[in-house]
DNA sequence: TATGAATGAGAGTTCATTCAT
DNA sequence: TATGAATGAACTCTCATTCAT
């Protein structure tokens, strides 16, 4: 029903043209955004309903309660990462570039988008308890991606056979999810996409023959 | 289901010193496996207190809040990883073998404390505004490990010169992290230092000439 | 499991001169059914709404707040019952037979009516402060009726002449009333209608010489 | 404004084997007093803590929630009320100096402690959801002691036998309830055990040959 | 040191009511 | 008339922390 804008600013304009879905959105970018500030837990209903411009009770409207608001948000812009990997992917024949492109897109997402970078990185793996079990099957999603990457590069003999696929995926979405938290860590001052090369070489060059 | 820091022991002489030491280290120990159980945030106090087997107020004997039960845990549990892990590198000349050695240490002082592991991947990392400055300081110390034998296996000419340390040391230790996340989701059914080698080799050979 | 008010009937012929006047009627039952059903203070206003099949803000076209929805729907009932034994009364001559008349009048009406009948069992009297004023105007018309009965009886020499009538309204009302209430506590399995004569025998021995 | 509930001092002494004996009962007493002012959901939490002089948190040391209180507060109300019935009862013969001594019983122990009588009378039979069942059980007791006396009275010789004891139950207990809720409703302005022996009288006099 | 009863600030959520359409 | 999206006040309960003993 909903599209899930990524430049947020960027749909406003076309979001203007629908009352109703604007509010929407607008409290998804509230929510992102004070979450990215003060921290899930910390932050409170309201400070999302000031910054979305609404009513308390009118958040209650759209999300059933407060972790809904974190998984719509996460939801709907995981599944335009994944969208947009897929149609790319299938343009792209050979395994490594394949990787590359992963690793460009992963940085490029979460490099371009501050505060969804923060949600990622720090609220959603805060608790093993509260969201681990959503944020798994995304993982399984993306995971599946690289392995069938990696496992296409065994098939054709540029990637070394003898490794579990399972094992080098872990490393490759390691490498990138650290450069991510680095670079969050680093008060993002310099290009996050500017690492993706050099992430994605390195661990290439470890699958390759 | 409880198990005993083993890194937490190496403080227990020291705390005998003073009268009823075994209290302080028996919070620290239930502080662990309460905050692994429940997570930090839905941990309570009086759980802790409780596990511990002393009465509430006893806590703020040796901890200002609830917050320090955290810090003070992981500090002494990384600082006896990185005192071991000095005194290990210490012995060890070659770059590349160093970097194993790391690798291995690592997944074996997690592999061997599940409650550790989980406060260390998921709670630690909860917020970028209550621990990250804290864990900041420990990753900076932790990379300079990694780093400096990156740099030396560059200065002896067995790693790629143009790569920069920062980077590779990043990759190397996101592998490492994500063996330490993907093994506490799956529920830690295997043997969590077995994957190190070849976790290590995969960067070790993006590294290498 | 709903049931249609008898008494509300007699209002739809007035509410057809008004357009849409079937709304009225239709909101009025539903806010019975649905107040008998989950309690005044459970029952939220867009239940009623939803019952009735009508928007939630056009229950503030018809009622100026839920509170007045409870109101007029009792009243509607009370003055549909005291209007039907005004009239019946009038043509019985004997006191006794008065008063066993109003046993049979009041065990029907609300026998006839389950929802209502909670309504005014429970919900009526819930609170001295919210009802209580307005069930107390109720309460002294109905007790005329058994008063006048009860004096007229005292005047004629077939009751006990120094009994204070109002108490003796008190009790035969009382008892009434308990039937009622026990009724619908045995989840009304039985017909309420039938106790009257016995619960009426019962007083007005009392009273009779 | 505040009241000092007879029943309850009489009550502290049991209250020790209850936590804290102070604070819980001065919690119950404001309970009974805020609930009978302000009617159970207008009540709230804070009003009795205020009343109570205690920390709002206080309260849930002692008592689950709010309803806990209400039921709590009955119970041991009626309880002492059916354990002096029950002791005083045992010192009778006569079934209809029994009904009588309940009577007066029963009208003295609420006459004599209006905020409860309110409770009792008000907020009890509020919901036929949210306390019937609890009071239906204190109904039971209750009418198990008038249903006696009545049957001791058949088998005597004294009562009419071919009248059900349960419905000669209701009547007798629907006269008393109903001498309470007037008295309430007439601001107390009487002594209600002035009325227990007229009433019990014509309830009495329903029954005997 | 040790206790644990007491404190009270704090926030998510509901829902009666309104009002622009 | 009719709608139903939007509002925002209101309140229970939790739990980190304190302090008298």
């Amino acid at each position: 029903m909903e599209s899930a804008p990524k430049q947020t600013s960027a749909i406003e304009g076309a979001a203007k043209l629908r009352p109703a879905g604007d509010k929407y959105q607008r409290i998804l970018d509230a929510a992102i955004s004070v979450f990215a500030e003060k921290g899930f837990q910390a932050a409170r209903v309201s400070d999302v309903a000031d910054r979305a411009c609404v009513a308390d009770g009118t958040i209650y409207l759209y999300f059933r309660n407060k972790e809904e608001l974190l998984v719509t948000a996460v939801n709907i812009a995981f599944d335009a990462f994944m969208s947009r990997a897929r149609s790319e992917l299938a343009l792209i024949d050979s395994p490594a570039e394949k990787l590359r492109r992963i690793a460009q897109l992963h940085l490029e997402a979460l490099g371009s988008n501050h505060d969804l970078a923060v949600v990622f990185q720090m609220e959603l793996r805060q608790s093993a308890h509260l969201l681990a079990p959503f944020s798994r099957q995304h993982m399984i999603e993306y995971f599946d991606l690289l392995r069938q990457a990696i496992r296409q590069g065994q098939a054709e003999g540029t990637f070394r056979p003898n490794l579990p696929d399972k094992i080098a995926a872990k490393c490759f979405f390691g490498a990138l999810d650290e450069m991510v938290t680095a670079w969050l860590l680093d008060h993002s001052n310099y290009k996050l996409s500017e690492v993706a090369d050099i992430a994605a070489d390195i661990i290439l060059i470890g699958l390759q023959k």
